[in-house]
RNA sequence: GUGCCUGUAGCUCAGUUGGAUAGAGCAACGCCCUUCUAAGGCGUGGGUCGGGGGUUCGAAUCCCUCCAGACACGCCA
């Protein structure tokens, strides 16, 4: 179905074509002063060069022009030469009506869907999430869910860090630990056991005791590097202890996301490239595209615009030994071959820009990615503390991603018992739902590239521009229609009707703004976007709830046309919420 | 040093791609519950849009310059 804003603006062009002027001026746009009118056109200024004419004889021939349609009610020149008009109240209604007779609420679907891909996550086995993964988890499960409200065929890659030293120094760890274990047996050739010699909470130990060792032990080093050798060169006690790792490690991985209300499509990791590697480094090497550089191998990325000088690309380290470079655009081959999608976008910390400067020009230059296929950076800004400087504990150290859940959740369901006498069990369950609302609306409501803070006390506040007071609207919706159908009314029937009140207007604009809203973000790739739009849809809708009793309505017809509304007003907060990442609860 | 990003109310952030009187929330101060969730609504005060130039009918937005902060700059990931 066609936007409200393109329907508005066939109406002006018919206007700038009758009076003689090109419809290109017509462009309409929601107005910047409520107060005078509800949409604008500016047109006519920018006509006024062209035509060598006053904008207000412009303004004022389209508008003659206008005579006797019937979208607009009201339509008048002012000053330098605005265009204001107001619409009709059966438009505005009409349109409302068709939107909640859509499927997708009016938001257009892409004509022709495309392949995109989404690397986000990026967590490491072995190593707990903390709060520095939130913020990848939370955009790009976003990014994922408002391509597929628009049509699109997303595919989310958690892309796991599973290869390199930290492997090796685990294993190291292991055996000075536990060198009875059979995966350490040179000879062994019997089954090795299916239980894992270790726990989640065993691993997370390990990591960072071995990884200390070996920063300030040579030879404990040499020993990891070797162990990480043996494990790439397919030594099986190795494989064996591997596969344990990382069957616990993406148990517990995947326990944390689905508290996060995040899903995977796929869980690639960064060791199913490497099989790409050798190929793929003869492959730029016999096509002249990387060449030796300080016993390194690269390719070459500078180009003629650069205003600053961009290294080389590395293959290969002077060791002969591949690296993060080489892990990602085998990754890129890999999923050429495997998806042939026709977009890859990374949700990472835009800290690396640079770098995947470097890897996308690398891949470009040697086509490792079809010409048609864009390879995508959104980067995003660190998540701050209240004091403007990196988010730490208390105590000054990292945050692990389930602490912080777990204070988040106390801090909500502390509020909710404090607020309401609810029962225990529910109380519970609906602090995780409004508290993960209150963290994932925290950070999108943010622009993803900038650095925000995270404010504990500010998200959890149902006050103001948070997630809790957007659920709280919407639970105050469902209250309405759930009485309703108590009383025997059926919420599925009637028509939405003019509006008859100021704040029934404003609130069938807002709605109707919605697939426009949806479509925008997406091709932004901005979620703050729907952000900023259902705050602004639940401030229009609690001033209308405020000033009508919908449920004491004599008038039947009224009352369902309503009704009907708090249905539609509703479902668009819910799918926008779903689009962000959460959900509402059914009361709070 | 080079490059990139950021700078908007006391604080946290928007600003529809160059439009009218720069907007929200929090904090402060008033009002509004016998009536669908007051976790709500209405209102008041608060700004040299980092500074200075320029482009034009018109600039927070585009260009130049300076200031301040964050980040990145070949064998880490």
């Amino acid at each position: 179905m066609d936007r409200i804003l393109e329907k508005i603006t066939e109406e002006i062009e018919k206007g700038f074509t009758k009076a003689g002027y090109d419809a290109k001026y017509a462009k309409v746009t929601l107005s910047n002063r409520p107060d005078l009118c509800e949409y604008q056109c500016n047109g006519a200024m920018a006509a006024a060069k062209a035509y060598k004419k006053a904008p207000l004889m412009i303004a004022n021939d389209v508008i003659a022009a206008l005579e006797g349609n019937d979208v607009l009610e009201s339509v008048e020149a002012v000053n330098p030469g605005f265009i204001n008009m107001k619409i009709t109240k059966a438009f505005v209604s009409d349109y409302l009506n068709a939107m909640q007779a859509d499927e997708f609420l009016g938001v257009e679907q892409a004509e022709a869907p495309k392949t995109i891909m989404l690397d986000y996550g990026g967590p490491n086995v072995a190593k707990p999430l903390h709060v520095g993964h939130l913020r990848s988890a939370v955009i790009g499960e976003s990014i994922k869910r408002m391509g597929r409200a628009v049509g699109h065929k997303m595919i989310g890659d958690v892309h796991l860090g599973d290869w390199g030293l930290q492997m090796g120094l685990i294993i190291t760890e292991l055996k000075e630990r536990k060198p009875e274990l059979v995966y350490f047996q040179e000879d062994y050739t019997g089954e090795y056991p299916a239980e894992a010699p270790f726990t989640i909470g065993e691993l997370e130990e390990i990591y960072p005791v071995a990884s200390g060792k070996s920063k300030e032990d040579e030879a404990y080093k040499a020993k990891a590097m070797e162990a990480t050798h043996q494990l790439q060169q397919g030594n099986p006690g190795y494989m064996a202890l591997w596969n344990h790792i990382m069957t616990v490690s993406v148990n517990d991985l995947k326990r944390n996301y689905a508290r996060l209300d995040v899903s995977f499509d796929l869980w690639k990791k960064e060791s199913d490239a490497q099989p790409y590697i050798p190929e793929m480094v003869d492959y730029l090497k016999k096509n002249g595209y990387a060449h030796e550089d300080q016993g390194a191998l690269v390719v070459d990325v500078k180009e003629e615009t650069d205003t600053k000088e961009i290294p080389p690309c590395m293959i290969l380290k002077s060791d002969g030994a591949s690296l993060y470079n080489t892990t990602d655009l085998a990754t890129i081959v890999e999923r050429m071959k495997l998806f042939h999608p026709d977009e890859i976008i990374y949700v990472v910390d835009k800290r690396q820009d640079l770098y995947f400067t470097q890897v996308f020009r690398c891949a470009r230059k040697a086509r490792l990615v079809d010409e048609d296929t864009t390879l995508t950076f959104l980067g995003f800004g660190t998540m701050n503390g209240k004091d403007g400087k990196p988010f730490k504990t208390r105590e000054g150290g990292v945050m692990r991603l389930e602490n912080l859940l777990n204070e988040i959740n106390e801090e909500m369901y502390k509020k909710i018992v404090d607020n309401r006498s609810v029962k225990e069990e529910d109380a519970h369950k609906t602090s995780e739902i409004v508290g993960l609302s209150a963290i994932k609306y925290g950070d999108l409501s943010n622009q993803a590239s900038k650095d925000y803070v995270f404010d504990v006390d500010r998200f959890t506040s149902f006050e103001g521009d948070t997630g809790p007071y957007i659920l709280y609207t919407t639970v105050r919706i469902k209250s309405i229609l759930n009485r309703f159908k108590e009383e025997g009314g059926d919420i599925e029937v009637g028509t939405i009707l003019g509006a008859v009140s100021d704040s029934e207007k404003a609130l069938m604009l807002s709605l109707s703004q919605y697939g426009a809203v949806i479509n925008n973000a997406f091709d932004e790739k901005a979620p703050h976007k729907i952000c900023a739009y259902i705050y602004e849809l639940a401030n229009a809708f609690n001033r209308f709830y405020h000033e009508t009793k919908i449920l004491s309505e004599e008038n039947k017809e009224q009352q369902s046309s309503w009704i009907r509304m708090l249905v539609l007003t509703r479902d668009v907060l819910e799918h926008s919420v779903q689009m962000l990442g959460f959900s509402a609860p059914e009361k709070m």
